[in-house]
DNA sequence: ATAGGGCTTCCAGTCACTGGAAGGTCAAGA
DNA sequence: TCTTGACCTTCCAGTGACTGGAAGCCCTAT
């Protein structure tokens, strides 16, 4: 199978496809023209690799989690360290994102946003740390 | 003023300092040594950008935010369109982080986790879409 | 024979830093 | 005066996960 069908497939990019060929998460066979030939088990890998980015897994937990998939001695708890450590980060990261969701929406709110120069936006940002 | 008192004052690193002049951020005097020399102005920007930059506006955002604030004829709608539209990107960003949440927490919870080889979280990650 | 689309590789750019190397400068102490 | 150590400087490379583009080969249809 060639890239562009593996592409639609598995709703890859080719661009993608072939960066994760470069890092060693796939090998495809290659024909004599040079060019790569899928198999459905490369198929199969693919798809999880996209299932398991769009859950926000880095590339390195995908390697791991790729690799656990294929060994059969792997226990559920190799798996799920890895689940629950990306699944606290997560959790880290909307913390962050709602802390600055919380200052901004209240600096839009006080804001008049007409025609006017004083800025209660600008202000906040320029006022000075508390000592 | 040196570089390590900026940092200490802003609570900036020295490299994200000296990478911010190089952007064109800032623009502190050099003293005859080479050495940067910090005046109370570069100081203020450098804390604005400080802010600026920790409620997660791009760099792109930040100098047009700063160049508003030096800017005695903005209005507050401009300052007000960044800020909302940065807004809205963070709300989306929460979004898809939440769902990612949902899906994963619901993995985690349904994964026993011991040593034991069947595991749902790479079962979902391997599943077929279905067509 | 040619036109087009698809495939290949390689290089560079993204974003906002961060680490490290090589070397100049300054102030304090022996 | 010399040395030590903490500063400061520049420059280069790397991060993560792609993405865009150029140059060129391959295949099929007309």
């Amino acid at each position: 199978m060639n890239i562009s069908q593996v592409a639609d497939r598995t709703g890859l990019p080719p661009k993608t496809i072939r960066y994760y060929e470069e890092i060693g998460l796939v090998s495809p066979a290659r024909r004599d023209n040079g060019y790569r030939d899928y198999a459905e088990n490369d198929l199969h890998n693919l798809a999880f690799l996209g299932r398991a980015r769009s859950l926000g897994f880095s590339i390195e937990d995908c390697r791991a989690l790729l690799a656990l998939y294929t060994d059969r001695e792997r226990t559920s708890a190799e798996v799920r360290a890895i689940a629950q450590e990306h699944l606290k980060q997560i959790e880290a990261k909307i913390a962050e994102l709602q802390a600055m969701q919380d200052t901004l929406s209240g600096l839009v709110a006080s804001c008049h946003g007409d025609s006017r120069h004083d800025c209660p936006i600008l202000a906040d940002l320029a006022a000075e740390k508390a000592d």
